[in-house]
DNA sequence: GGAAATTTAAACATAC
DNA sequence: GGTATGTTTAAATTTC
């Protein structure tokens, strides 16, 4: 098995959400923002320089996946959850619709996972205690943690038993014959691929070194709405499928890397299992091993609301509880009580007001997330009020940050009429109106990549350099 | 436009 | 015989 594992049964989940909100409230009161985020970053630093050996990051970002695009979310046509957001053929028309909500802040029946089924199944063997499945728990697992399989067309079943067939990263388990298990065999991770899955998973949307997001460039063609102007589920789950399966079958070819594993097997019919992983993405993307594999990762509720509620409960009580003196969490509190041993990396156990406060307002916003009731939650306003007041980047200056997301603000609330300008003024504001609302979406994204444990801030740079240039454009 | 890749559907075989 | 599981093939679609 893989050089980390995780003890079986080393889960719990976080403190009462009521704990959670006084616990936040003292957060906003009693914590500079510019405290949390150095601390961040400075265990963010860390953290990229060692190897990633747990996959805790990815139950992170499954509740967050959760508290934002998988439960309650806008009704989507089988279509389009198949294929990613298919134009009807009806509608050729390739003009974007102008009133989709984001990814996290639509509304509806909950969405299919921006997970391929390769990764699905490796989460769910992995979170087995035994680290084998049959085929049956492996449905349970996924449709526990992702209900919108609950609703989906039974298909998926099949393609779950046709990529434990045709991958190689899974295999068959003898089976002990004194073993009952019912029908077929258990299901467990091939060691040799497993490291194929790890990396593969970290190439998923939420990972900030995505192939898809936009590398660190002062080019105003490294757009932010290349990654998040696009819905995950968007540009993760067209068919043509997701950008971790495209690793684990080597789809991803442009700049290819030398195998990781020269000679590997690869799938038996594409060939494609073996990864081709730049070193780079590796290194950055590594994070602090610690909690051992999903130690958070939880089946979701069944309301939607309360399962955004829950979710983001559950993230912040871990960082208000772990709190910013965790800097590393080599040892977390082991228990065996599966209710208490929620643990997060460390990375991810620092936080910011910024961070929690985005985060909510990336639920909140618009209306979307309701279920935080005053006295018990931190509301709605309360956040928008936090928001607005304190710097929501954990990228140090802040104060510079401060300053200049209160330009932004401004300017995007009290800017000139845009039709007293010059056109090419015009067109400058108005792509930087465009630029802060994918500010705005691209920090609750990055909250949510800082709560997921991952560092944002080489994008975050990258943002604000196109900004930097659309203002001297503007300018000249 | 073609190659490569993934998802989905389907057919079929096997095991319980 | 029915159902679940496992294997294989092919179509559809997307990305590069």
């Amino acid at each position: 098995m893989g050089p980390v594992v995780m003890p079986p049964g080393k889960k719990a989940e976080g403190p009462s959400s009521g704990s959670v909100a006084r616990g936040l409230s003292q957060l906003y009161q009693d914590t500079e923002a510019a405290d949390l985020s150095l601390a961040l970053s400075a265990s963010l630093s860390r953290a990229e320089d060692e190897e990633l050996t747990s996959l805790s990051w990815l139950h992170e970002s499954t509740d967050l996946l959760t508290s934002l695009g998988h439960s309650g979310l806008r009704s989507v046509s089988p279509l389009q959850d198949a294929n990613g957001s298919r134009e009807p053929s009806s509608s050729p028309s390739s003009s974007p619709e102008p009133s989709e909500p984001p990814y996290h802040l639509s509304t509806g029946p909950s969405r299919k996972p921006p997970y391929s089924f390769s990764c699905l199944i490796f989460m769910a063997i992995e979170d087995a205690p035994s680290k084998r499945l049959p085929v049956k728990d492996i449905y349970g697992w996924i449709l526990e943690h992702f209900p919108y399989f609950a609703s989906a067309p039974t298909g998926w079943k099949n393609s779950v038993r046709h990529n434990l067939s045709l991958n190689k990263c899974f295999k068959k388990v003898d089976k002990d014959r004194s073993q009952s298990i019912g029908k077929g065999s258990l299901w467990s991770i091939d060691p040799d691929y497993r490291h194929n899955l790890i990396q593969a998973l970290k190439k998923t949307p939420y990972h900030p070194y995505s192939p898809r997001l936009p590398k660190p460039s002062t080019s105003p063609s490294a757009s932010p709405q290349q990654y998040h102007r696009v819905p995950p589920w968007q540009h993760m789950h067209k068919t043509g499928g997701t950008v971790a399966q495209s690793y684990l079958s080597g789809k991803i070819r442009k700049k290819p890397s030398p195998p990781l594993w020269p000679g590997s097997p690869l799938f038996r019919k594409n060939g494609g299992v073996l990864l081709q992983v730049p070193q780079r993405v590796i290194q950055h993307g590594s994070r602090v091993a610690a909690q051992g594999l999903f130690p958070v990762i939880r089946p979701l509720p069944l309301s939607p609301v309360s399962k955004r509620t829950t979710a983001v409960r559950s993230a912040l009580g871990d960082y208000l509880t772990r709190g910013k003196n965790s800097l590393r969490s080599d040892s977390p509190p082991p228990s065996d009580d599966q209710q208490e041993d929620h643990t997060y990396s460390s990375s991810q156990s620092l936080n910011t007001k910024g961070d929690i406060s985005s985060s909510l307002s990336s639920c909140s916003t618009q209306g979307s997330l309701s279920a935080f009731s005053p006295g018990q939650e931190v509301t709605h306003t309360e956040v928008k009020e936090e928001q607005k007041d304190f710097p929501l980047d954990a990228t140090p200056p802040p104060s510079q940050l401060l300053q200049h997301r209160r330009l932004l603000w401004t300017k995007g609330h009290l800017r000139t009429p845009a039709d007293t300008l010059p056109l090419k003024k015009r067109r400058a504001e108005k792509l930087l109106v465009k630029e802060e609302e994918d500010e705005e979406m691209k920090e609750a994204a990055g909250s949510l990549l800082h709560l997921a444990g991952m560092r944002t801030s080489v994008n975050k740079n990258a943002q604000r350099t196109c900004k930097k240039e659309v203002k001297e454009e503007a300018n000249d």
